[in-house]
DNA sequence: GCAAGGTC
């Protein structure tokens, strides 16, 4: 009998693998199998200059425009192992460990290595299979096994269904994954010439500029320029309301000059008095309903929560804690839909969970599953509550500030597919004498989900709220001069750019979060979020204004990509030809960027001088028989010779001195030897403080 | 100093 070695794509999966085979070694079909796992990609590309031959390694270390672009087929496209920070630990930690362990597996007589990472329409799970299978050098055979989801019976069918890659060339799917790798560590010439030629002007910031991170940024600025443009234009119509205040209004027809709206309003005012009062006529009502919304991923939830306050960070790490106690399912899924088994698993425990969220169990009737909401298709299921339910949401703290909230909108979201449909009264009615005025408003008959959680209106970029009336509308309705005016547009946040980005597709879901808390991270941050908000620093400025007009930033550029990456899956286009795109995009950009560059001041204003270093004079005396050097100074007061002279003399000074608050106390302290991150240096010391 | 992608 043969023996596989199943390589799952991270333990999570892994540990789904084992429990549809039955064991983490076994017999399955006509085969022995051990299953093990990868974390995500355990190899990345070297740097450039660690690709290319000795005498091109100066030209490609530099940052400077006349080495660009690069011709591609300089690169060996070597791999390294990937060192990274641990979101759990916040140690860094190297893949070389897990990449030796898979090497010394490989060498107990395998027959194969089955791949049995994600399906990902990018090849992505070939990819990172193949990374590793490169890195442990393996020569022997290699099967795939695609899975539709990570139910026992989808893993099983994936494993009676192998297909051999041994020859990766031939694998359309890692081909594909590798050009879209190839292609964005490409692209990162775009940041060495946004980055130099705004240098050159001055700004002295690193502008990234990849095809994820300028979209946002440039997108970001663009609508704030649209916010700070805006001019309020109003406009003046007829309508007509009648005693409860329901309106009657004519349908404006999109983009058509519309001949009953006045600018000014002495013409609408004339125009008003041409109109009576008229009976109410045509009054209908239709019962309609309507069903819960879509099950949340990472981003929906991540975009809920910000104007809670809760960063994307801070959702990011404490989510992977509590899924890592089994309180949450697995986060980086891209499923909005749930299997049936995923389902049935843990339809026995909702009205355990109802408790924790404090959620009425009557409301949760409709407990067959909803056909738009579980479909038997998918890997970990959309985000939902895990299979441990916690005793109380008071309890879930010891995972992070955003803990709590986190588990009551994934349980209020989960049940609320389990209530039934919003049921409405939506009402019309037109006017008798002039029947283009018409009204149309919704009156809730029962809640139902409603009570529960309304995804939809927390996901979706909120247009003006409808205003809910009750009652009967006429018998008669009066005319009035309405003003509106052309709308503000939104401020830039979390939940639209998100919204934006999937639209588009730019980016996966797995990455949109994290990179977008990544751009808000540390000294080179590009943007900054506050409760949702999203506006840019000095560094994500620039690099908008550096993309102006250019290709990468355009939501099109990953679009053609994804075509020729389906062309290269089908072998209707070599990897090299899609190369050649990018290297066309850097191409078209470069003359772009410089000349963006020439407009930096004009849009930004002056560039900020680096923050000079504070440089205060020293004094070298002989302190404790020991030649010491120190501050002439603390907290803006100079010592006078004869202060220095006591303080090398070990004697204790007094002087008058300011808070940090700005409140004048007197500073009494000696010179001592003190330590400051680290380092030891001497200098003025206050007497520690007693408490009065 | 740089990409986007995956993961703990």
């Amino acid at each position: 009998m043969s023996n596989y070695l199943i390589l799952t794509e991270k333990p999570s999966a892994s540990a789904n693998f084992v429990k549809a085979l039955g064991g983490k070694t076994g017999i399955f079909n006509d085969f022995n199998y051990k299953i093990t796992n990868l974390r995500g990609h355990v190899m990345t590309l070297k740097d450039p200059e660690e690709m290319v031959e000795e005498s091109l390694k100066k030209q490609y270390k530099s940052w400077l425009v006349k080495h660009l672009p690069w011709r591609l087929d300089d690169f060996s496209w070597e791999r390294t192992y990937i060192r990274q920070r641990n979101l759990r630990t916040g140690k860094i930690e190297s893949t070389k460990k897990l990449v030796d362990e898979l090497k010394k597996e490989a060498k107990n007589g395998y027959d194969a290595i089955v791949i049995a990472t994600d399906t990902d329409p990018s090849g992505e799970g070939e990819l990172l299979a193949w990374e590793a299978l490169d890195a442990i050098n393996w020569r022997g055979k290699v099967f795939r096994a695609n899975f539709m989801d990570e139910s026992a019976h989808g893993i099983k069918t994936a494993m009676m269904n192998l297909r051999d890659v041994s020859d990766k060339h031939q694998d359309g799917e890692y081909i594909k994954g590798e050009s879209r790798n190839r292609w964005d560590f490409a692209s990162m010439q775009l940041t060495r010439i946004a980055t130099t030629a705004a240098k050159k002007q001055g700004f002295k910031v690193v502008a990234r500029e990849g095809r994820l991170k300028s979209v946002i940024v440039w997108q970001i600025y663009a609508q704030l320029e649209a916010i700070k443009q805006y001019v309020k234009k109003p406009y003046f119509e007829v309508k007509f309301k009648d005693s409860a205040g329901h309106v009657f209004g004519r349908v404006t027809p999109e983009g058509d000059v519309i001949s009953w709206r006045f600018e000014n309003q002495a013409d609408a005012q004339k125009d008003l008095a041409q109109y009576h009062d008229s009976a109410v006529v045509n009054e209908k009502h239709q019962t309609r309903t309507q069903a819960p919304g879509k099950l949340l991923d990472l981003a929906g939830l991540a975009a809920i929560l910000a104007p809670k306050g809760f960063s994307s960070k801070e959702v990011l790490s404490t989510y992977q804690k509590m899924y890592e106690a089994q309180v949450v399912s697995y986060p980086r899924t891209e499923d909005k839909t749930v299997t049936p088994e995923q389902f049935n698993e843990l339809l026995l425990k909702v009205d355990q969970i109802a408790q924790v969220v404090h959620v009425d169990t009557k409301l949760l009737t409709h407990r067959q599953p909803r056909t738009t909401h579980v479909k038997p298709k998918g890997a970990h299921g959309a985000n939902r509550p895990g299979e441990n339910i916690p005793v109380s949401l008071a309890s879930l703290t010891k995972y992070g500030p955003s803990a709590q909230a986190i588990y009551d909108i994934l349980a209020k979201n989960y049940l609320a597919m389990l209530a039934e449909d919003y049921v409405y009264d939506h009402v019309t009615a037109e006017l008798q004498d002039y029947s283009t005025f018409k009204t149309a408003f919704n009156v809730p008959i029962q809640l139902n989900f409603k009570a529960i959680y309304d995804s939809q209106r927390a996901v979706t970029v909120e247009d003006e709220d409808e205003a809910e009336l009750t009652g009967q509308v006429g018998p008669i309705a009066q005319p009035y001069m309405y003003e509106g005016a052309n709308k503000k547009p939104q401020a830039p946040t979390t939940k639209w750019i998100m919204a934006f980005l999937e639209k588009h597709n730019v980016g996966t879901g797995a990455t949109r979060v994290s990179t977008l808390s990544e751009m808000a991270r540390g000294t080179k941050s590009m943007i900054k979020e506050t409760r949702g908000k999203l506006t840019l620093t000095e560094t994500g400025n620039v690099s908008a204004v550096m993309v102006k007009d250019t290709w990468i930033a355009s939501p099109k550029i990953t679009k053609r990509l994804f075509e020729m990456m389906n062309e290269v899956g089908r072998f209707d286009m070599t990897m090299p030809e899609l190369l050649d795109s990018v290297t066309k995009v850097v191409t078209h950009d470069m003359p772009i960027m410089l000349n963006n560059a020439e407009q930096l001041e004009t849009l930004l204003g002056q560039p900020k001088p680096a923050p000079k270093r504070q440089v205060t004079e020293k004094i070298t005396g002989i302190f404790k028989g020991e030649e010491i050097t120190f501050a002439k100074e603390w907290s803006g007061h100079v010592f006078t010779d004869d202060e220095l002279a006591q303080l090398l003399n070990g004697a204790e000074i007094s002087f008058p001195a300011k808070s940090k608050r700005g409140k004048a106390y007197t500073a009494t302290g000696k010179l001592a030897k003190q330590t400051f991150k680290g380092r030891t240096f001497y200098g003025f010391k206050l007497n520690p403080r007693t408490n009065k």
